[in-house]
RNA sequence: GGCUCCGUAGCUCAACUGUAUAGAGCACUGGAUUUCGGCUCCAGCGGUUGGGGGUUAGAAUCCCUCCGGGGUCACCA
């Protein structure tokens, strides 16, 4: 209707203007509730072109428009805004339209071109956590409203399973790791600790020898024992030492950090990781064979946090396999001339023009940096999928610089689908306590998490009741759905780039904007329709109340919305909008009876409306991954 | 310090590419219904959109500036 108005307007501009006009000053938006009428024309851009005042050119374009368009039966000027009604026909045809179409909302799949969402890209030394949440469910999220927008999706992650950071879980396990009676170390199978657990609790324990060893080594420095430390190490700790005089109680801070990283350089454990490294890049056997075994503990760990989860990938990247990638196109670049080397053989980019700095692509000892890796997995991406338009990248926002330098690189280098990348950057994700710290031990995990509110979900649900007849394993499965549902609605509904707090009572609450309220809806309609007999086919009631006809509204925006969603990458508009729909449902069902209605057309329209209301909350949530019971 | 993102009601969040009186929920107060499904509905309370300036017929939205907060500025990933 938006498109018919605008167009209409812009074709005669020549008789209702005197001049033509561009596209941009037809402005349409809803009306406001106040008001009456369906869809507002603004008129202030047309004043001064129609030389009248602003009530007079709204009367103009309104006969105009009711004279041209069926659809449009009266139209009104207030403030110079023109609101035009829309006939009731009009609405109740599109509710047919809705009925009649069982994809409503959803494009052909596979018309648009492929698009490859990243997210999750784990580490293998810790288990997932709060903020691993919010980046799975807004990628998966995103995947598939890009589908549901038509385009053909690969779903992938990349995972971070080699650098010293794996080697400091595997030389702990190593080192301190009981060995029980039949002498092996603990493994997964031996303690029933989930392998990612396991892997996590020995990362811990090397950081805490770790500290231990450096702090060690800070008191002998302080007691001016430098026997087995350089001189320029000496000279360094001295220095900063003498930095710390007369200094605020948060330079001070700043400096002890300078001085604990200084002896942590130190550690005998960190040279022994490092070592572990360097035989790992070798293939080691005893190395290789120890970082398979460790790193299949978490995969299979992670694994059964992503089934809980309920999300899935096509395909994965590991880095083990793509950190070597890359230095083939910095050579291409050199010789393109948008690298270039230093004194010291390492390579650089000058992104000084653009605003930006130097930045280093290649090691002088020529070993790949990550902005390597992320330039050669980008076009091993294209060249392994000729068909692939575009990638996004679901990384936190803390990460932005280097996004925004990948792509300027990538787009300098020549490649043309540099522009189709796509960072998604989300903020972290805040507790009511405050800040996640790893070190103070307020990380929140994602098992003990999802745990937490499937278990809210279930006090919640055994209070209220109405679960007779469930067997058990229905029961479990469904507060299965309420706590995660809520969990991800919860994370979703706030627009991604955006730094959150996180509430989880809040999450499975009935009340307000939550997934529980919306999926209370949606099996409120399932039971009414079970309750209902006969054919559903007759939409053609006397009259159709205002709250009937925003409802239709509300249901006729959809497809904009998910186009929307998937334009802005932005889960929030659909999680938004279903709630929105929601609210005006329930006031619709608070404000009629349906089954009792004696008039058999309205007791018809009213079920119908009420059935394409819950197919449409039941697709929107399926966007957001969220499954919709039928009673709850 | 440079760059960057953010600042909206007591709290958590909305507001499409600028547009009418900035909206929901939670909490609080009052009322309706207790009947298809029980936490449903209506009303009230609550705001100088961090401060100031500018552009515009019109600014939470765009520009400048200041204040406050986050992130980032490694031959880490």
């Amino acid at each position: 209707m938006e498109h018919l108005i605008k167009s209409k307007i812009i074709e005669n501009a020549q008789t209702l203007f005197n001049a033509p006009i561009n596209e941009q000053l037809v402005q349409l938006q809803k009306t406001r509730k106040e008001v009456e009428g369906d869809l507002t024309l603004v008129i202030f851009p047309f004043v001064k072109m129609m030389r009248c005042s602003p009530q007079e050119a709204g009367q103009i374009i309104g006969d105009f428009l009711v004279k041209e368009i069926p659809a449009i039966s009266k139209y009104e000027v207030v403030n110079g805004y023109l609101n035009l009604v829309i006939s009731t026909d009009f609405w109740v045809n599109e509710l047919k339209n809705i009925h009649a179409d069982d994809n409503f909302g959803l494009q052909t799949p596979n018309s648009k071109p492929t698009i490859m969402v990243e997210y999750s890209s784990p580490n293998t030394n810790k288990p997932l956590h709060l903020g691993h949440l919010r980046n799975i469910f807004l990628g998966f999220s995103v995947a598939e409203i890009l589908k549901a927008n038509g385009h053909k999706v690969v779903k992938t992650q990349i995972i971070n399973d080699r650098g010293i950071h794996i080697c400091k879980s595997m030389l702990a396990w190593q080192k301190f790791s009981p060995i029980n009676a039949q002498g092996e170390r603990e493994t997964p199978q031996n303690t029933g600790i989930k392998g990612d657990k396991l892997v996590g609790k020995y990362y811990v324990e090397f950081d805490k020898h770790f500290n231990a060893e450096a702090k060690a080594i800070i008191a002998l420095w302080e007691q001016g024992n430098f026997e087995n430390y350089s001189t320029a190490i000496k000279d360094e700790f001295i220095r900063l030492t003498e930095a710390k005089n007369g200094k605020d109680e948060k330079a001070i801070k700043a400096i002890d950090d300078k001085i604990k990283d200084l002896a942590k350089n130190q550690t005998s454990i960190l040279k022994e990781a490092k070592e572990m490294l360097v035989k790992w890049e070798a293939k080691d056997a005893e190395v290789y064979d120890l970082w398979s075994t460790m790193n299949q503990w978490v995969y299979d760990g992670f694994e059964k946090t992503y089934t809980t989860m309920n999300v899935d990938f096509d395909e994965l990247y590991y880095e083990s396999n793509t950190y070597l990638l890359g230095k083939d196109i910095v050579e291409e670049g050199l010789k393109k001339g948008v690298f270039f080397k230093k004194d010291d053989g390492s390579v650089w980019i000058d992104l000084t023009a653009d605003g930006l700095d130097e930045k280093l692509v290649l090691r002088s000892d020529s070993t790949a940096v990550y902005m390597t890796q992320d330039m050669g997995t980008a076009v091993e991406r294209y060249n392994s999928h000729p068909d692939l338009s575009g990638i996004v990248y679901t990384v936190g926002n803390e990460q932005d610089y280097h996004f925004k330098v990948l792509f300027l690189i990538l787009d300098k280098l020549g490649y043309s689908w540099a522009k189709n990348c796509f960072h998604l950057s989300y903020g972290m994700v805040d507790l009511p306590e405050g800040k996640m710290k790893s070190r103070e031990g307020t990380v929140v995990d994602a098992d003990d998490l999802m745990n937490e509110v499937v278990e809210s979900a279930t006090e919640m649900t055994k209070e209220r009741g109405h679960i007779e007849g469930l067997s058990e394993n229905d029961l479990s499965n469904l507060c299965q759905m309420i706590g995660l549902g809520g969990l991800k609605y919860f994370l979703l509904k706030v627009d991604p780039k955006k730094r959150m707090k996180f509430n989880p009572a809040e999450s499975v609450e009935l009340n307000g904007n939550t997934a529980p309220f919306i999926q209370y809806a949606h099996a409120r309609i399932q039971s009414l329709l079970a309750k209902s007999t006969g054919e559903l086919n007759t939409i053609n009631p006397s009259e159709v109340n205002d709250v009937e006809k925003e409802i239709i509204k509300q249901l006729t925006l959809f497809p904009s919305i998910i186009e929307e969603a998937g334009r802005d990458y932005a889960p929030s508009v659909v999680a938004n909008y279903t709630y929105e729909l929601v609210k005006l449902y329930n006031q619709f069902y608070q404000s009629v009876t349906i089954l009792n209605e004696s008039d058999e057309q309205l007791k018809q329209f009213r079920l119908i409306l009420s059935k394409n209301v819950a197919k449409t909350i039941k697709t929107a949530m399926k966007l957001m991954g969220i499954d919709v019971p039928n009673r709850m």
